[in-house]
RNA sequence: GGGGGUGUGGCGGAGUAGUCAAACGCACUUGACUGUAAAUCAAGCGGCCGUUCGGCCUACGUAGGUGCAAAUCCUACCGCCCCCA
C-alpha cells in the first residue's frame, strides 16, 4: 500500500512536500511530531493540543508498556483495525506514532552515567568510560534491571505491545550505540538491529498499522550505508533514522542514509528538533522528526519565539506585560496572557496555578514549532526554502 | 514596673567559643535540556585581587570587656516578642 504521496521536491536542496494517509487522518511532510510519551500530553486538554497545530503524537512503548498489556483488546469501529488504546488515551482522534522501546536500551543503559547525551555539540570526554550496567543486550532483546526488577524487552514483545496500543505507525526495536562505542561493538550491534527488523517485520501483522524500520551505524560512513541498504530492502513502510551523534556528524549520517532509502516512503529522523537541526533535516530529505524540545523545555520555562529563546522563569521578565510575542497567533497569545502571567503561574506554590502555567507554556512552544514548519512547508511549495530558512535563522540567533 | 526570650547575608532560618564568609530553604544570576530517568538538572550568589590552587579586606543589632581565640561568654544601650502586674 502506497500511504505517502510526494508533492513537489525543492530544487536545491533533498527537501519535500508530501502528504502521509494514516487510518487517523492525513499529516502534511514535513512535519514535527509531538511527544507525549506517556499517552498524553500532561496539562493539556484534547482541545487545547487541536489549537497548537500538531498533526500527530509519539508516545513510548516503554512506559504504557503494562498498561497496554493490561487493557483489553478493543478495536476503533472504523475500518482500520487498530486498537483504540492511544486515541482514548489521547482523547483525540488524530494521527499517531510509537517509539519501540529501543531509546529506553540506550537511555537505560546509560542513566547512571553523567554526559551520556543523544547528540553531543562538543567531542564527548573519552576518559568516560563505556560501560553499560544493569544491562544486557543479546541477540532475542535486552534484559534490564528496573526498580529491581529483571525486565525483557524484544523486537518480537515489542511489536506485540505495539499493536496492543494501536498507533498508525509503529517502529521497529532496534539498539541505539553511544557515540564512542567502538567500531566492532557499533557493528555487532547494527547486525542485532538487522536481525531484530526482520523478526518485527515477520511478527507484524497488522496491515492497517504502519511498520517503519530504523537504520543505525553510529558515526561510522560504512556501517551507516550497509545499515540504510539493508533497512532500505526491506519491505517496510517507511525509515527511521536513529542514533547518538556529534552535532555535525548529523548531516554527514543523514547524507550517507538518505540517498540509500526508498525515495517514495517517509523518513523520521529520530528525537531531533532543534530549529537549526529542523532546517537541516529537512533539507537532507526528512519528512518527520519528533523531538521532547518543545514540551521539556516549555515546562522547564523556555519559550521559543522567532528572535530566540526565553527563559520566563528568570527576573528579567518580571516587568515585561507584553504577550510573548507580538503578531505570535498561538493559543496562549490570543488569550492576551502575558509573559510576566505566566511567570507567575510557573512560579506559584500551588499546583492548580503551576499547571495552569505549564498549559499556557506548552501551547506556546507546540504551536511555534508545529507553525514553523508549517512555514517550512509553505516556503517549499513557493519554492523559497533557501531564502527562509536564513532569515528565519538569523532572526532567531539576533 | 517585674520576669523571660530574641536580634545572623535580599528574605526565612542553622550555628552558641577555634575547622565560620557562616548549613539549609527561598529569591536572584548564569548554563543545560535533541526516539522524556526530566513540572528537571548543574553552577554562582559580601567586597577586591588571582587562570587553577589561593590571597587580602569587611561582616553575625550598637558600644565596650574577658580571653591566645568571640556570631558564640560578660556589661551597658537600642529594637522586637512573650508572660506577670
Amino acid at each position: 500500500m502506497n500511504n505517502f504521496k510526494i508533492i513537489k521536491k525543492d530544487k536545491h536542496t533533498r527537501a519535500r512536500l508530501g502528504i502521509l494517509t494514516t487510518p487517523h487522518g492525513t499529516v502534511r511532510t514535513p512535519s514535527y511530531v509531538m511527544v507525549g510519551t506517556y499517552g498524553r500530553i500532561r496539562y493539556l486538554s484534547p482541545a487545547d493540543i487541536k489549537k497548537t497545530k500538531t498533526q500527530i503524537i509519539i508516545c513510548n512503548t516503554y512506559h504504557l508498556w503494562e498498561k497496554a498489556l493490561k487493557a483489553k483488546s478493543l478495536k476503533s469501529k472504523a475500518k482500520n483495525k487498530l486498537n483504540t488504546f492511544l486515541i482514548k488515551s489521547l482523547g483525540l482522534n488524530i494521527p499517531t506514532m510509537t517509539d519501540s522501546g529501543g531509546f529506553q536500551v540506550f537511555s537505560l543503559a546509560f542513566w547512571h552515567a553523567k554526559g551520556v547525551k543523544k547528540i553531543f555539540p562538543d567531542k564527548p570526554d573519552k576518559a568516560n568510560k563505556i560501560q553499560r550496567k544493569n544491562i544486557k543486550v543479546t541477540e532475542k532483546g535486552v534484559y534490564f534491571l528496573l526498580d529491581g526488577r529483571k525486565r525483557f524487552l524484544g523486537p518480537e514483545l515489542s511489536v506485540k505491545i505495539q499493536d496492543k496500543l494501536g498507533a498508525d505507525i509503529i517502529f521497529a526495536f532496534d539498539e541505539l550505540t553511544y557515540l564512542l562505542d567502538n567500531y566492532t561493538y557499533t557493528k555487532k550491534s547494527l547486525e542485532r538491529t538487522h536481525h531484530w527488523a526482520k523478526i518485527c517485520l515477520q511478527k507484524h501483522k497488522n496491515k492497517h498499522q504502519m511498520l517503519f524500520g530504523i537504520t543505525q551505524g553510529g558515526p561510522f560512513k560504512d556501517l551507516r550505508i550497509k545499515g540504510a541498504k539493508f533497512i532500505g530492502s526491506l519491505p517496510f513502510d517507511g525509515f527511521g533514522i536513529g542514533g547518538s551523534f556529534g552535532k555535525e556528524e548529523m548531516i554527514d549520517v543523514l547524507r550517507w542514509t538518505i540517498p540509500h532509502l526508498p525515495e517514495e516512503k517517509p523518513r523520521h529522523l529520530l528525537g531531533v528538533g532543534k530549529i537549526e537541526d529542523i532546517f537541516r533535516a529537512i533539507e537532507s530529505g526528512v519528512d518527520l522528526f519528533d523531538c521532547v524540545i518543545p514540551t521539556r523545555e516549555a515546562r522547564h520555562g523556555r519559550l521559543y519565539t522567532k528572535t530566540g529563546h526565553m527563559d520566563i522563569r528568570r527576573g528579567y521578565y518580571t516587568e515585561d506585560k507584553k504577550i510573548i510575542e507580538r503578531g505570535c497567533g498561538c493559543p496562549t497569545c490570543k488569550k492576551k496572557v502575558s509573559r510576566s502571567k505566566i511567570r507567575e503561574l510557573l512560579k506559584s506554590d500551588e499546583p492548580v496555578r503551576q499547571a495552569q502555567g505549564q498549559r499556557y507554556a506548552l501551547m506556546h512552544n507546540m504551536w511555534f514549532f508545529n507553525n514553523l514548519v508549517e512555514e517550512i512547508r509553505n516556503s517549499i511549495a513557493q519554492g523559497r526554502f533557501g531564502a527562509f530558512k536564513n532569515k528565519t535563522l538569523t532572526n532567531f540567533n539576533k
